[in-house]
DNA sequence: GGATGCGTTCCACTGACCGGAACACCGCTC
DNA sequence: GAGCGGTGTTCCGGTCAGTGGAACGCATCC
């Protein structure tokens, strides 16, 4: 029967997933910020498959440099996942237009600059500019949920409906006290942005750090990004550091505009 | 016959391979930087696989986020393969602890720094601070042959001889008319550069560009990385920038050992 | 010694994966 | 408007790549 076929089959990849791909990515999945070596016995545990399977998955991805074992024969994520990251058109197109115009307001302001694309409902960091010495929470290649943070809320602000919707739906957690966890204060705070041009972001995202956040727009004037400024929350002054970063975003949107992005 | 079975395991392994991750890695591989978004029949002549099996893998690759389809159905690496990569250990580990100094030389010299490592008989560039406005043929994750390298040969200098071995015999190929070409050459700059602490790179690897590079000790005084400085072949004083660079380097190599890495 | 952890190899079974065939849909040209 | 070369898509039977239990060797630890 073709429908039973397909419902066995749906079922199969809804819950479980057992094809090829499924399993590589559940290996690749193991590792992450805090655990960058893993054993095979811990590989295992953490992708939920037979030692047997992962042994001989992880020998082909050794085999093909996306993995590689060191001394002790601990699995760590090889280069090749670095080089071929490096390539995604998002980050890499991005990146090219908005570096020099970061660094500018980098030595601007002297604070730690960002660049985050919305993904879903969450924000991943597609640039940072500027170490720091505390911890700010947010590295490239990080994600976290959109309402939560300054980059968040500013690309939300200006996204269509239905990308706030999802959002609301898949809830507000709170990432410290301070982070916006009900509907009515996050519309009303979208709203706001909207007619002010920028965000802020007080101790929203992680204790201690405050941030300023604009808009970047590209192509038809579509949201294309956030771009905003991150220090400990005495030393930011949103009269001061606001017009900086709305500039910045501005000259950012213009330079994607005419590089046709 | 056990053997013949395992003959032609081999002969399927050694050519062509036949395997679902091959299929996977050969759909990924079709993108390059200047190829970011591909149609399916592009992308099965790039891969080398029939139609039907490039749209079932991509298909799924969608699924997984490791491509997106745009508006006109065209392919394009994903975000989530840019996360991925954004965790490998020899980037995250290495730049976290590099970045502080690097933007210190960056600041110090005004030129743009280049952080690499060696993977294979290739550099690979991990981090790049400083954006130009001419092309230096330089990007963050990229690839380039060893010996055609400021940093490339400062690496080499301080490997192990099997090594420079292995990079002789894959050969030396000209990136530009004054790359290093001849296996004696090479040895003699070799040989100079573990004289002075620092390598020199007059347009060797892109014409018009210039560089000064200094190698970066790890734990147990092995060699992890190299540090180098770039600009245009007029701007640059090696007199002058070679301090700088091998300072930066020397202090990275501390607060490397200091990290245990 | 035996108990518990690790990583590795062997191999018979099977269903996930393969890809040819045939499809629908363009935008051409004649 | 028929024919053509180019896309992207779905269908489906055959088969071999992939699976994972079992059994292994080797460390620790008690």
């Amino acid at each position: 029967m073709r429908s039973t076929d397909r419902n066995t089959a749906r079922d199969a990849r809804e819950l479980g997933n057992r094809t090829v791909l499924h399993r590589i990515l559940a290996v690749l999945g193991a590792f992450d910020t805090s655990t960058t070596r893993l054993g095979l016995a811990e590989l295992c545990r953490r992708a939920g498959l037979p030692k047997t399977t992962v042994h001989r998955i992880a020998g082909e991805l050794v085999e093909e440099r996306l993995l590689v074992r060191d001394e002790q024969g601990l699995y760590a994520l090889g280069m090749r996942l670095f080089e071929i990251g490096e390539l995604v058109p998002v980050h890499r197109t991005l990146s090219s237009v908005a570096l020099p115009i970061m660094e500018d307001l980098r030595e601007a302001t002297r604070k730690r600059v960002h660049l985050a694309v919305l993904d879903g409902i969450d924000v991943v960091y597609v640039e940072i500019l500027g170490a720091t010495s505390i911890d700010v929470g947010s590295r490239p290649g990080g994600r976290i949920p959109a309402h939560a943070t300054g980059v968040g809320k500013v690309i939300l602000a200006y996204s269509p409906t239905a990308t706030i919707q999802a959002r609301l739906e898949a809830g507000l957690p709170a990432l410290t006290p301070r982070t916006i966890t009900t509907k009515d204060a996050l519309v009303a705070d979208l709203r706001k942005i909207r007619s002010i041009g920028m965000s802020l972001d007080l101790e929203e995202s992680h204790l201690g750090v405050s941030c300023v956040a604009a808009p970047v727009f590209g192509f038809n004037k579509r949201i294309r990004a956030g771009l905003s400024i991150t220090g400990p929350i005495g030393s930011m002054d949103p009269g001061l550091l606001g017009p900086a970063v709305r500039t910045a975003a501005f000259t950012l949107s213009r330079a994607l505009r005419d590089a046709g992005l």
